[in-house]
DNA sequence: CTGAAAGCGCTAACAA
DNA sequence: TTGTTAGCGCTTTCAG
């Protein structure tokens, strides 16, 4: 038993059958024009051989890996999590592969992984970007290799993207509380370097003009979208006289942090204060009080992602580089009450 | 510019600076014999020529690819996106990349992504299985290629594996119970095929034992680690006419689900059911009430298991597979009161 | 220190 | 219908 020293490759397969190894490949991969007997003859050979075909090689033959590449800040995220799920069922379904990479919000590590996903020639990449600085480096690949964002969007880049439309919801959301007589309220952000976050910020002011709220009224910080951030901004909001009466929080995990801040301070959700949030993780449902919250088409979202970066791939698309808006939907559950 | 129709290649980059692959290879490569002012040449080329590295073409060649392929079920269960995090973490700091798939708990797509990972030369596998056949397919490429299995278990399988020690936390979570004075404890599980499901349904068992509950009086249902299945499952378990004063969750869906119901029935927690956790999610500590429940250090398997698998692939350890059985911590938060 | 040559495993013309 | 040949892009002896 020589050949169980090393797997066997496709000459392995040919001398086991007295074939040629083109007529292996050809008999392995469907080709029309082989001999019935000749394939059973290839296929019982290359199981009993426990033959595998070498996928490195073929890619490098034939030019193409069906391989997509995903960058997301956070795999903890539902939010990122969810959009996973979703766009690796959908691109499975187109006969891709997902190669999933996890930046850890590190820009650098973002860059890193474009640079990688390059060099393994995955056929497309689907982006979280988590600075607009990354997207040099998905630039420079672009020109090779078709690239699309997903949630959050590069302004003038040159590639696709797929959004939610963070400025109306932030705005939905902001006007559910200015609605019920709230207008101390304290906004819980990541980096303002993020279009998400800056978004979001404008259509929580919209909401305020238009409750005629000034501007020197408005209560917006700035940290990232984790855990003790939620913690810290919420510690901070409620460190001055004039107490915020509503948290508006950008991402699950600044609820968490907020959360936890708001038990240790003893406050209770809604009747001391109100909490909405940016997103719909699982979660914000089965806690007590569930929570009032924007939820995003995330499952159309990632089907509609993959079509994309399947037909940029297969080059059908034409080349001007869309943006796709998505709108969600307001879900008001517990946690808000009238002031 | 020619050279931007197709990405610049090794030759590229040799014929532009005059020299050979050979030498170009070298210097790229950090080999230590080449000189130092043709190094600096080769590296103004490459950069000029925006040249990047096949990878395809590199590792089948030198036959390594640096990659460690993970399978995990479900990438929105905090249990496995925390482990894959770390792991990722932990690949990274040794130098290799890591390549994600999910198996959406279903066994074909894992063994297919087994298969997989393998035609793509992956240098070794981290696997959380979804069910024990699953690992026919494991075993069979295990010849070949090194597999480390993480949280759940093939009890005979020829491979390493770091699980959690899930008799006991399932003991040390329904002695916590019983020493409350429950006795009526509806114990919510997945599939019965799993490892983890059995062990922790034995653990349940130890505990029931140690408290004098007799085993006509145990609470066992089966199901699957979805929402759903926590939903049904509760409801399920008060439909007879003496409700269970308690409710163990094997996992955080399930228990997502049974608050779901819980809540529908108007059962309010703790004061009419008790409820407990395996496992330790984010949200666990946020909820209202929050959760008591049996948390794993899942930072510290994460990062045995990189070892072991990197150890593995580099040839360092020797053949005997070992099983690694971490403890976790029981904590007690408010969901939990006596009858 | 550098170059020539061979080959990793596969597939796609082109011939037969 | 099958075999021959060449080559994808890279690294690595072996000579120089």
């Amino acid at each position: 038993m020589d050949e169980d020293l090393a797997v066997a490759t496709i000459r392995d397969v040919a001398e086991h059958t007295g074939l040629s190894p083109a007529t292996v490949s050809r008999a392995l991969s469907g080709h029309p024009y082989v001999d019935a007997q000749t394939r059973t003859r290839v296929l019982g050979a290359a199981q009993a051989l426990d033959y595998r075909p070498n996928a490195l090689a073929r890619a490098l033959r034939v030019r193409q890996t069906l391989t997509i590449g995903l960058i997301i800040p956070d795999i903890r995220n539902d939010f990122f999590a969810e959009s996973a799920t979703v766009l690796q069922g959908e691109l499975e379904a187109r006969g891709y592969r997902l190669i999933l990479c996890i930046s850890n919000g590190d820009p650098a590590s973002d860059r890193n992984y474009v640079q990688t996903l390059a060099e393994h020639r995955v056929d497309g990449i689907v982006h979280v970007p988590c600075s607009p600085e990354t997207d040099h480096a998905a630039q420079t690949r672009g020109r090779h290799i078709p690239v699309v964002e997903l949630l959050r969007h590069t302004p003038d880049a040159p590639h696709d993207a797929i959004v939610s439309d963070d400025r109306e919801g932030a705005a939905a959301l902001t006007r559910h509380l200015t609605e019920r007589g709230h207008r101390r309220i304290a906004m819980l952000t990541g980096s303002s370097a993020l279009s998400t976050t800056r978004y979001r910020v404008e259509g929580y002011r919209d909401a305020l003009r238009l409750a005629g709220i000034p501007p020197s009224e408005e209560r917006v910080t700035f940290g990232s979208y984790g855990e003790d951030s939620g913690y810290a901004q919420t510690r901070a909001a409620f460190a001055g006289d004039l107490k915020p009466t509503a948290i508006f929080s950008s991402g699950s995990p600044l609820t968490s942090g907020a959360m936890r801040a708001l038990g240790e301070m003893g406050l209770k959700i809604p009747r001391d204060v109100s909490v909405v949030g940016y997103e719909d993780p699982e979660w914000y449902a089965v806690c007590a009080p569930a929570l009032t919250c924007y939820s995003l088409p995330l499952r159309e979202m990632g089907r509609v992602a993959a079509e994309l970066i399947v037909s940029r791939v297969t080059g059908e698309a034409a080349a001007p580089a869309v943006v796709r808006r998505f709108s969600g939907q307001l879900i008001v559950r517990a946690s808000t009450a009238a002031v």
